[in-house]
DNA sequence: ATACTTCTTGAAACCGGTTTCAATAGAGAG
DNA sequence: CTCTCTATTGAAACCGGTTTCAAGAAGTAT
């Protein structure tokens, strides 16, 4: 109890220098095998744990990574895909040996503040980033610092940036693509221009009805901005323009819009068919069940952390690359494929 | 660029020491005033900002707590009682100038293992614990680590341990009062005995049926573990006896008992009257909305990090407080007090 | 046997702060 | 005017590791 273990005390015990003991315990090379056995074996008895602390203080890193939230009280709160997002990042970090801190920020100048503390703090060996906006404000000031980062949804000025994203087009074409085979020619969707995930979705599914020849309607066309309320607000001005069936970009602003449309006493699918987009919890238990797009949450989170770790390791020389994990279509009753089965 | 910022250059510039201008960072006394000025304007000159590894080596103080979140990956992922809490404890980690740790494991085991670790790192200034059990097991753990801590919610052991919980024997209470003053005998209850808080919803409600003179039914209790599937379950079996109202000890198991009741084309609540617990966003978005107990999960997160925050600055001289924040009964259309106007 | 490498190892410098301790200066007391 | 006491300050030790550098040992080529 009395003496504490420092390196030193382990240097004593095991007849060496420090030097040793560190090299043993960072695995060094040139160390005679018996020397590095018997250093091992008086740290096993001992149970001596380097303090990080001054590891860090001398070898400049931390093994902290930061995950950065930077989104609306509203998302934060009420949607469960930041906490997926959360879980699936803290358990990826474990795997890789890092310590997650955790910032969360409600809006974008809140977000940049958050960061300059975090960048001042000089405490993180990298940083990951995720926003329910565009997050461009953030990348200067994260390249000025030079510190690993890697985005979680792609920043539309993503030249050079490592990030990590859902196959969003592909989502969007798979919704929209799937509703024209049930035979849905006229097809809205309830889009958001806030964030590059929904431009894509947004893509997608234009670019699906384009394939199959389909003319575009502006009036189908209305933007939510992910929260439940968003959706039913784009629902109920949907419903005038009587569309056979509509893709909603997020499972969550589907819950709102399935709410306008049992106010408006609109049978889904047999009225109007929806599918949406995610696959998160709500979507199974909505009803009826939600139709969606599945994006692999937890994938996107491991690789993130992964990539960042590469970062941290081989230093920045490597070129940036951007992941994209699949997506695939989860067929539940939402748009009907059941009926015309 | 070239020139690091240190506390050396700083003294360098100022014409001073390093000692005194560490003693003007830390706002100790004995600095003449005009000393102290000609340094912070230096400091703020130069944007220095003092390395926290450094500091931290020195002072034995890392200003970085961990929040240690032992769950199942079902209560993590699905319920939003765990990421309300986690963005009050970032957020009031970021008013106390704290940097915030996350750490998720699933088992008991596993929570276990991650305190190990985490106690072994030696990086962090004190702990906030929670667990959708009853915690115990890490206890004696934290107290040989001699490592500042407070839990969030009772351990079921909680003689001389810091913690924050919400007033659950009032909230069971308040609850069964609610559905006896609107006229309902036949009182059922989902309850858990996974925590203290499952045990004393439990309590509060047994007493306020004891305190009218209401016979406590063995079958009209049910248990399930905070799942919506278990919620599903119990309303299942407690269909069977009939009961005029249920209180069910959280929102995520009332959305269980809802799908249950609507199985069994049961209304809600002309057929069977509900009121739960918590208050958590999908409570007021449930068809029918609950009538529910709120418990404020934001005052909760944010009292726990003050407690914590306290015990690191004044040691642990304090003796160990029990923190009971306030709950209140919403009352929406699921119980049926509308109908009864 | 000698000179040249290569492998091991320890001493000491270093990371960037905090804190102790002693020295100095200035204020107040006698 | 001298003596004490206190406020202010800087020098140096310290926190517990990593890393550089030089030296000694061992191995190899000539």
């Amino acid at each position: 109890m009395s003496n504490k273990l420092t390196i030193q005390r382990i240097a004593e015990l095991a007849d060496v220098s420090k030097a040793t003991v560190s090299r043993v315990l960072n695995e060094y090379p040139h160390v005679r095998p018996e020397v590095r056995e018997k250093v091992q074996k008086v740290i096993s008895e001992t149970g001596y744990q380097p303090n990080n602390i001054a590891r860090l203080l001398a070898s400049d890193r931390s093994s902290i990574i930061g995950l950065v939230i930077s989104a609306s009280a509203q998302m934060v709160f009420n949607d469960p895909y930041f906490p997926a997002l959360t879980e699936a990042i803290s358990s990826g970090a474990a795997d890789n040996n890092l310590i997650l801190s955790l910032f969360v920020s409600y809006t974008e100048k809140q977000g940049r503040d958050t960061l300059n503390g975090i960048l001042a703090a000089g405490l993180f060996d990298g940083l990951i980033i995720t926003a329910d906006h565009k997050g461009d404000a953030f990348i200067s000031q994260l390249q000025e610092a030079e510190i690993p980062f890697v985005f979680i949804g792609r920043p539309s000025e993503a030249e050079g940036i490592n990030y990590v994203d859902a196959d969003n087009v592909k989502g969007g074409y798979l919704a929209a693509s799937h509703l024209v085979d049930l035979g849905y020619r006229r097809i809205g969707t309830i889009a958001s221009d806030q964030n590059t995930a929904g431009d894509d979705r947004l893509a997608g599914y234009q670019s699906a009805l384009k394939e199959r020849g389909i003319a575009i309607e502006k009036g189908l066309l209305a933007f939510g901005d992910y929260t439940l309320e968003s959706g039913y607000a784009a629902m109920k001005a949907l419903i005038r323009r009587e569309p056979e069936a509509v893709f909603v970009a997020s499972d969550t602003m589907a819950l709102g819009a399935l709410r306008a449309l049992r106010e408006a006493a609109l049978r889904v699918p047999e009225d109007i068919a929806l599918v949406s987009h995610d696959d998160l919890p709500p979507a199974i238990l909505a009803d009826p069940p939600l139709t969606t797009v599945q994006q692999q949450i937890a994938t996107t989170g491991q690789m993130a952390v992964e990539k960042l770790a590469q970062i941290i390791m081989t230093g920045k020389t490597c070129p940036a690359q951007h992941i994209i994990t699949p997506v695939k279509l989860i067929v539940r009753a939402s748009c009907g494929a059941a009926q015309l089965n």
